[in-house]
RNA sequence: GCCGGGAUGGCGGAAUGGAAGACGCGGCGGACUCAAAAUCCGCUGGGCGCAAGCCCGUGUGGGUUCGAAUCCCACUCCCGGUACCA
């Protein structure tokens, strides 16, 4: 018998060789450059830009590589697709490597950018690179600075106070993350909250338009959350009195419970304390302001926390009833909401109600529940926060209050409207949501191109940009910008001598815009060429990490809206109309469609299993010789099991009775099999849990080393393939060898040749049914970003072609069809190996500038479908039926079923549901 | 604490009111091989049964429904964010 055409070796699939060539050859062929072109339809998707942190992980891989696919589908159904990368490269990991490594932020930065581009070249994605922009650039961040200045001019950039981590042993202002436990993670030295002026965006101008996402298609979850961050409350604000005469005012949601106000509290950083404390109370009130000052705004939100405060021995008038009511200071009213000052209620209030108790302060209630008994302010157990009617409380006695917030509440109503006419407050909105701190008191960032002149002035500086001087020496202490004199030198409009600004821009404004500026990096006329936005913008789809859902996307909206109010947009708006396209609306919103994905998490491991011998020391154990075994039994030794943790010499063992641990003298004997003795404590492996990926926990998965063994095609495919996109999880480095022989297997099929023998028009028929439903499959999941159900339809082909090209019972004609719908809607997860592919089977130009399959509906359909009967719920048989059977033919069908009989002869039947085709369910009694 | 999300075989996951476990990893059995790897074929949620088949099963407890992984209520644990990490 001869060799069949199946028989016949397969070349060797070479995926090294392979991706480098088709990659040069698409960058020699300029593939992917993407130019306006008004006689196409755009497709703008953008990926978050990378933060220059050194390697890319897999992470990045995670979220950029199906971004790029789903690109690539828009582009081959025919847009005209930009597709940028760039990078964020201002920011404060910069700074710590200066400290660490003693490297300057630049160096460090422009090398990283080095190494992440040639990481980014081998995912074989489809960036225009001729598009790249870096914030760190001068020839970017001349733009930021403009920008900053556009806001300043616009009334929108303003100097404000806050409080702030201030380091006394650093003397400079610290991030979050490097205060742990409210202590310096440098020096270990208290941090002090210390308020100080900065610079701010007015970003609560924009609240309301910003709680607008009508016109976006953007994650719900996304939604929710920047609606509760932006926290919307209404009520009215009123005005409190000092007995000095000072107003304290306060915003409150229930000024309905006015006359129940039994105190007031402030937050202990407010304005008015120190005069309002009494010289018998300043120590106390010193102290606790202090010991506030210790405590992060997380610790003090927390609602159970127990109540702490102090009486400032000052008083306060209530407006209502011009009643005396002592002022406290707590830290669980933050500076930072409303006024940073509350008027307590604690008879309807859950948190007042703790602080009365806790203070044995007097308590008001000034409802009565409905339907119970009036409440007593001595002996009540819990605040009262339900409907009822109003009493104790003068002009709106007898108003009944509901569930409802606001004016919906005819309490709340009454309120307001006797506030008003009588001058004693006015209705408000307020919310949780702050303005934009943008200071940051660091070197490495964009400066803030402000002058300060000598007569205490301030005016922007005309001439950008401000270049970050590149000379200078990073300490950790201060920014050396606030000691160079060479930049801090400058001279102001009028050619006086002026002071430079030292504060540097949050990176979080850099990345607002960069989605404008990737359109014309080189432009140098405005931060963006209005020829190329008037056809890009807006951003059609936005991917990134679901972590940035309150900040980053709550920053870019804003930025956008106040651009456009700016009138930054205007020329775009005109070029556009030049073109015929109205440019109503489209800067409103800066993406109109947004989707997050989730993060890989390092791979869990581990630790090795020890065999430990020595002897017991009281709750300790001292080895004499530690030996590192995989399978040893437990009761090879006194102390056999896994190393969880390697601390100062001793070792933390699992065994199967609990936690040993294990004391490691010098002298003791270590031995671990593979590697070069003489073997030491620190070799041993550790148990290490799945989290996110660190340098130092040692557990960062490097793309680079699978890319070398897999082929970027095989970890493109993986990492779409092996998660649920939304939600990540931990990284297993195991099953990507599925993947990875998926991939074989199309490269099996698209380099051998198919004969059939005996054509059965039934498998053919079969073969075409199941490629054009993998074409509707395959594009759903991909519009829908369900990558991993896209894939394993896609494997799905894979396997029935394997069969059919054992059983060779497909035509020639269905056979071909198969093995091109196979590699076109692969193509844009897999792009080297299927334009290889592409191109063996006598094609001459790239799979990627081919359409989009079509699938023909009709050749797609079933000729049968599986009719599940049901009695009672469960599953008793299953039929096949014509798709388009009726209720009454399903019902009868069922009813015949051989199987259905025996449980039909149990009952009486009380029911029939049939839900044609798929489902009859027979209930019996 | 607050806001958002999640929990399904040994593992990653699929199924968003109608067949639980698609697809893949791993495992088990077999073929090929002197052998191993690779590859190919079969099986693979748990339990009972010779079998036909039956029972149980989607974090926990309750509920709605002819029918619940999916909807509702209460809870547990895990992840993200919490305004200077990006």
């Amino acid at each position: 018998m001869p060799p069949s055409p199946t028989q016949i070796m397969a070349e060797q699939y070479d995926h090294e060789e392979l991706e480098r060539r088709w990659r040069d050859r698409w960058e020699a062929d300029g593939l992917y450059r993407s130019e306006v072109d008004w006689d196409r339809p755009k497709h703008y998707a953008l990926t978050m830009l990378p933060y220059t942190s050194g390697d890319l992980h897999i992470g990045h891989w995670y979220a950029m590589a199906p971004s790029d696919a789903r690109a690539r589908v828009m582009r081959m159904k025919g847009f005209n697709v930009l597709f940028p990368i760039g990078f964020d490269a201002f920011g404060l990991p910069a700074e710590n490597a200066a400290i660490s490594s003693n490297v300057h932020p630049a160096i460090w930065t422009w090398e990283n950018i080095e190494r992440m581009r040639g990481q980014l070249r081998t995912m074989g994605s489809m960036f225009d690179w001729e598009r790249e922009a870096i914030s760190a650039d001068p020839s970017y961040y001349v733009w930021t600075e403009w920008l900053f200045r556009r806001l300043y001019e616009g009334g929108l950039a303003y100097r404000g106070e806050a409080i702030v981590n201030w380091s006394p042993v650093l003397q400079t202002v610290l991030a979050n993350e490097q205060v742990i436990d409210g202590k310096d993670e440098r020096t270990g030295a208290p941090v002090e909250q210390r308020k100080m002026e900065q610079w701010f965006f007015a970003i609560t101008k924009y609240a309301e338009e910003l709680l607008d996402f009508s016109t976006i298609d953007w994650a719900d979850p996304v939604k929710v959350m920047q609606t509760n961050w932006i926290g919307r409350s209404e009520g009215a604000d009123v005005v409190f009195t000092t007995e000095a005469g000072e107003e304290i005012p306060v915003f409150t949601t229930r000024p309905d419970t006015l006359w129940g106000a039994t105190f007031m509290v402030l937050a202990p950083e407010h304005d008015l304390v120190d005069a309002l404390t009494s010289n018998d109370r300043r120590a106390a009130v010193d102290e606790y302001r202090e010991a506030t000052g210790r405590r992060s705004e997380i610790e003090r939100m927390e609602v159970d926390r127990e109540k702490t405060g102090v009486f400032t021995g000052g008083y306060a008038v209530n407006p209502v009833n011009g009643e005396k009511i002592p002022v406290w200071i707590a830290d669980y009213v933050l500076l930072s909401y409303g006024s940073g000052a509350i008027m307590a209620v604690p008879a309807h209030d859950e948190r007042d109600f703790a602080f009365a108790r806790a203070m044995n302060l007097p308590i008001v209630p000034v409802i009565h529940p409905a339907e119970a008994d009036p409440l007593d302010g001595d002996t009540m157990t819990e605040s009262y926060v339900g409907p009822g009617v109003m009493v104790h409380s003068g002009p709106i006695n007898g108003v009944e209050t509901t569930d409802a917030k606001g004016r919906e509440s005819p309490s709340v109503a009454a309120a307001i409207d006797w506030l008003g006419s009588n001058g004693l407050g006015k209705e408000a909105v307020n919310y949780r949501m702050r303005d934009w701190l943008i200071s940051r008191q660091r070197y490495w960032g964009a400066p803030i191109p402000m002058l300060y002149r000598a007569d205490g002035t301030i005016e922007p500086e005309q001439n950008l940009p401000v270049i970050l001087p590149e000379d200078l020496v990073v300490t950790g202490g201060a920014s050396p910008l606030t000691t160079d004199e060479a930049f801090l030198a400058a001279t102001d409009s009028k050619g006086e001598p002026a002071t430079r600004e030292t504060d540097t821009l949050d990176t979080f404004m850099c990345s607002s815009w960069y989605q404008y500026r990737y359109l014309s990096p080189h432009f140098d006329a405005g931060p963006f060429d209005p020829e190329e936005a008037a056809y890009w913008l807006p951003v059609d789809v936005y991917t990134g990490g679901a972590e940035h859902a309150t900040m980053h996307l709550l920053y870019t909206r804003f930025f956008t809206k106040a651009l456009r109010d700016l009138g930054v947009f205007d020329e775009t708006a005109a070029v556009m109309e030049s073109h015929g396209r109205d440019p109503t609306g489209l800067f409103d919103e800066p993406m109109l469609m947004s989707r997050n994905q989730g993060q890989i998490l390092g791979e869990e491991r581990t630790g090795d299993r020890l065999v430990i011998a020595g002897e017991w020391d009281e709750d300790r154990f001292v080895a004499t010789s530690v030996r590192v075994e995989d399978n040893a039994p437990v009761d090879a030794a006194p102390v056999v099991g896994e190393l969880l943790e390697h601390i100062d010499g001793s070792l933390q063992v699992a065994t199967g009775e609990g936690v040993v641990t294990v004391e490691v003298p010098d002298d003791a004997d270590i031995e671990i099999p593979g590697t070069m003795a003489p073997n030491e404590v620190s070799q041993l492996r550790e148990h290490v849990a799945t989290q996110r990926m660190s340098k130092s926990r040692g557990n960062v998965v490097n793309p680079d080393e699978l890319v070398e063994r897999y082929g970027a095609d095989t970890v493109r495919t993986h990492l779409m393939f092996a998660f649920d996109w939304e939600k990540g999880g931990p990284w297993n480095s195991h099953g990507i060898v599925g993947s990875r022989r998926f991939i074989e297997d199309v490269w099996k099929l698209g380099t051998t040749e198919y004969e059939p023998t005996t054509v059965s028009e039934d498998t053919s028929a079969a073969l075409r049914r199941l490629a054009h439903q993998t074409i509707q499959k395959v594009d759903r999941d991909m519009m829908a970003f369900k990558w991993n159900t896209a894939v394993a339809a896609l494997m799905t082909l894979r396997n029935r072609m394997l069969d059919e090209r054992t059983s060779r019972e497909v035509s020639t004609e269905a056979w071909d069809e198969a093995v091109s719908i196979l590699l076109l809607l692969l193509a844009p997860i897999a792009p080297h190996i299927t334009e290889e592919l592409w191109h063996r089977a006598g094609n001459t130009d790239s799979i990627h500038l081919q359409a989009w399959p079509e699938a023909d509906s009709v050749v797609a359909t079933d000729p049968t479908v599986t009719l599940v009967v049901q009695v009672n719920g469960k599953v008793r048989d299953r039929i096949e039926v014509a798709p388009d059977i009726d209720e009454d033919a399903a019902t009868a069908a069922a009813m015949a079923s051989e199987r259905i009989q025996t449980y039909l002869e149990q009952g009486e039947v009380q029911r029939v549901i049939a839900r044609p085709p798929g489902l009859v369910n027979i209930v019996i009694g």
